[in-house]
DNA sequence: AATACGGGGAG
DNA sequence: CTCCCAGTATT
């Protein structure tokens, strides 16, 4: 259990007192439905705010509700989630409004057995929809509480404990909100801020490079990644292929055991010659 | 604990 | 080109 006691306090003071001034005005904090919020925080999964931000908007006049994404064929769905990336989090989503069943749970152990919702997204529903006071913490929160109060980037498990002990019990959604902010804006992770910081005093970190050691990304130019995500862009587009057609448009020696992969995945399907989206009917496949 | 998984933007 | 991003599932 931590008790940091007055560090704590000014630092929750200070954060939330500039978090009604710069605070970032984002579509998905003017709800509290949890199928809104689950949308948003699934599209936020690795991926920046900027690029959510129009994605977001275009998916909810598409899937307004939990039950009309439910009844929509996957393929629609992936069809409106081409170019998010990972569209595994667009299958996911779709299984997990169907295993709902018409009315999405808003407690953390519920939340956290639906495909693709883990520890994170399955806090940060709970706590955006009810408002309850529920710890978690995603690469913002673990950077801003680990600095201010370890000196360096926290890790997950102790970025929750930490913030435990510290959302306010009756404004937990705008602590959080606050926390991921001053994350994204102020408290970067290459070359903070820490001028405009409005809680440099009380922090740890201050003057210090506390950016952790980071490991090596694997290369991506050559990666299986580039093939699968043009698959998928392709299939988006024209509804439909065939394997020549695909091998055609992307020349890579893969296309046919990717293409094997995503089916297996359940991210397309392959009835005889054709390839398309799952559950798309009618549509022909296209030749080049 | 390590790895795969997209795509765009910043440095 | 590398690193980063409101992570998750799998091994």
């Amino acid at each position: 259990m931590y008790t940091f006691g007055i560090r704590a306090r000014g630092f929750r003071a200070r954060l939330l007192r500039w978090y009604g001034r710069h605070g970032r005005a984002l579509p998905w904090r003017r709800t509290r439905d949890p199928y809104r919020i689950l949308v948003s925080e699934v599209m936020l999964q690795q991926t920046q705010v900027a690029r959510v931000v129009p994605a977001y908007g275009r998916f909810l006049r598409r899937f307004p509700t939990l039950r009309a994404l439910a009844r929509a064929p996957l393929g629609h769905v992936l069809v409106q989630w081409s170019g998010l990336g990972y569209p595994r989090r667009a299958r996911d989503l779709h299984r997990a409004a169907r295993l709902a069943r018409g009315r999405l749970p808003t407690d953390v152990a519920a939340l956290d057995e639906l495909p693709g919702i883990g520890t994170y997204t399955a806090g940060a529903v709970a706590c955006f929809s009810t408002g309850a006071p529920v710890a978690f913490a995603d690469t913002n929160i673990r950077r801003v509480l680990g600095r201010v109060l370890l000196g360096r980037t926290a890790t997950e498990r102790e970025a929750v404990e930490i913030d435990a002990a510290l959302v306010p019990r009756g404004d937990a959604a705008r602590w959080h909100h606050a926390l991921m902010d001053l994350g994204a804006t102020v408290c970067v992770t290459r070359a903070p801020r820490c001028d405009a910081c409005p809680v440099f005093e009380p922090c740890l970190a201050k003057g210090t490079d506390a950016s952790p050691a980071t490991r090596r990304q694997a290369a991506f130019a050559t990666s299986d990644r580039r093939v699968r995500g043009a698959i998928m862009r392709i299939l988006a587009e024209r509804r439909a292929a065939t394997l020549p057609t695909l091998r055609n448009a992307i020349a890579d020696h893969r296309v046919a055991r990717l293409v094997a992969q995503l089916s297996e995945e359940g991210l397309l399907s392959v009835r005889g010659e054709r390839i398309a989206l799952p559950g798309l009917r009618r549509a022909r496949a296209s030749r080049s």
